[in-house]
DNA sequence: CACTTGACCTGTCCGC
DNA sequence: TGCGGACAGGTCAAGT
C-alpha cells in the first residue's frame, strides 16, 4: 500500500479538501470494502460533518461530528480521491493524474457531500477497507494497541529506534523494518531505500546490527520518509493523492526499482532479490 | 512466544 | 495476440 509518506500526503490533502463538509449519502459496492456499512450505521454518517483527518501508521482516521470515526486502510492499491462539484475527475485532473472520470470500476465506497462534491474510495485489489466506529473506541482496537511508534515524531530518538528491535532479534533487519509493531509506517519502498542509505544488507539478522548501524538506519528512515512527504509520496503503480495526482519520490529513489542500473555511490550494478518474501533491491558492494 | 509462509484480489508484464 | 506464471506500496491467520 501506500506507506507512511503516501498516507500522510493523502491526509494533508483531505484536510484541505473535505474538512467542514457534510455527508449526504454513502454507498459501497462490496461488503468486503466496508464491512459494517449497514443501515444501522447511517445514523452516524448521514448529516455528519467532517471534523478532522488524522493518521496513525498507515491508517487514516476521519473524525465526524457524531463522535464516530471512519477508519481506513488502503493496503496495496487503495486510493481516496476527492471530486469537486465542478468536475467528474479528481481535483488535480488532468496533470499527473492516474484516475479518469469517477466513479470507475475499482470504486468500492462513495461518500457524497451536501454541496454535491464526492470522496471516492477506489481499490483495485479489494485488500483495503473502511470501518466506522466510535471515536473513543479507536485507541482500543488491536492494531492501535500493538502498532509501534511514529518514526518522524520530534521526540523519537535513535536509541528509542534501536530499542524497538530487541523484540525481533533473530529475524532479518528487512523483516523487522516491515513489522508495524516495531516501527510504524515503513513499507517495502522505504525499507529498501533506508537500508541502502545506511549501507546495511537486508538479510543481516537484527542481533548482528551494531549501535552505529542502528543510528545510521534511524537517520535514513527519517531522511527518506521526510523527503518523500516533501515530494508527495511514491507512485510505483497506483498511488495517487487526494486530488488524483501522482507523487514524485520515485524520481529520487536511490535503489528501489533500480535493478540493472549503477549504484549512485559506487557504480556497482543494483540487483533485485527476495528477502522476507518481498522484492528487495540492493547494491551488493555497499550493502554487505 | 518468535518466526515464516500462504492467502486475500485484480491487473499487468514477460516469455513461450 | 493467446496463455500461463510471476509479481505488485500490506497485513493476517495459519503453520513450524
Amino acid at each position: 500500500m501506500p506507506e507512511l509518506p503516501e498516507v500522510e500526503t493523502i491526509r494533508r490533502g483531505l484536510q484541505e479538501l473535505i474538512v467542514g463538509k457534510i455527508i449526504k449519502t454513502v454507498s459501497s459496492d462490496t461488503i468486503k470494502s466496508f464491512p459494517n456499512a449497514k443501515n444501522d450505521v447511517n445514523q452516524f454518517l448521514i448529516n455528519a460533518k467532517i471534523k478532522s483527518i488524522r493518521r496513525r501508521a498507515k491508517v487514516l482516521l476521519i473524525d465526524l461530528s457524531t463522535s464516530y470515526t471512519l477508519v481506513i486502510h488502503l493496503k496495496m492499491t487503495g486510493q481516496l480521491v476527492f471530486v469537486s462539484n465542478k468536475s467528474r475527475f479528481g481535483a488535480g485532473h488532468p496533470n499527473d493524474s492516474l484516475v479518469g472520470a469517477l466513479p470507475d470500476k475499482s470504486t468500492r465506497v462513495t461518500f457524497d457531500f451536501t454541496d454535491d462534491s464526492h470522496l471516492f474510495f477506489n481499490d483495485q485489489r479489494k485488500f483495503g477497507w473502511v470501518r466506522l466506529m466510535s471515536t473513543v473506541e479507536v485507541p482500543n482496537i488491536d492494531f492501535m494497541k500493538k502498532v509501534g511508534p511514529e518514526p518522524l515524531e520530534a521526540d523519537f530518538t535513535a536509541s528509542d529506534f534501536a530499542d524497538r528491535f530487541k523484540r525481533r532479534a533473530k529475524t532479518t533487519i528487512k523483516a523487522a523494518l516491515l513489522d508495524q509493531t516495531v516501527i510504524a509506517g515503513i513499507g517495502n519502498i522505504y525499507a529498501d531505500e533506508s537500508l541502502w542509505g545506511a549501507k546495511i544488507n537486508p538479510k543481516r539478522l537484527v542481533n548482528t546490527i551494531t549501535k552505529a548501524e542502528f543510528t545510521r538506519l534511524y537517520k535514513e528512515v527519517r531522511l527518506v520518509m521526510n523527503l518523500s512527504i516533501e515530494k508527495g509520496g511514491s507512485t510505483n503503480r497506483n498511488y495517487v493523492n487526494a486530488e488524483g495526482k501522482k507523487g514524485s519520490y520515485m524520481d529520487f529513489a536511490r535503489v528501489f526499482r533500480r535493478e540493472g542500473l549503477a549504484c549512485l555511490r559506487c557504480g556497482t550494478e543494483i540487483v533485485k532479490l527476495k528477502v522476507a518474501g518481498r522484492g528487495t533491491h540492493i547494491c551488493p558492494n555497499c550493502q554487505r
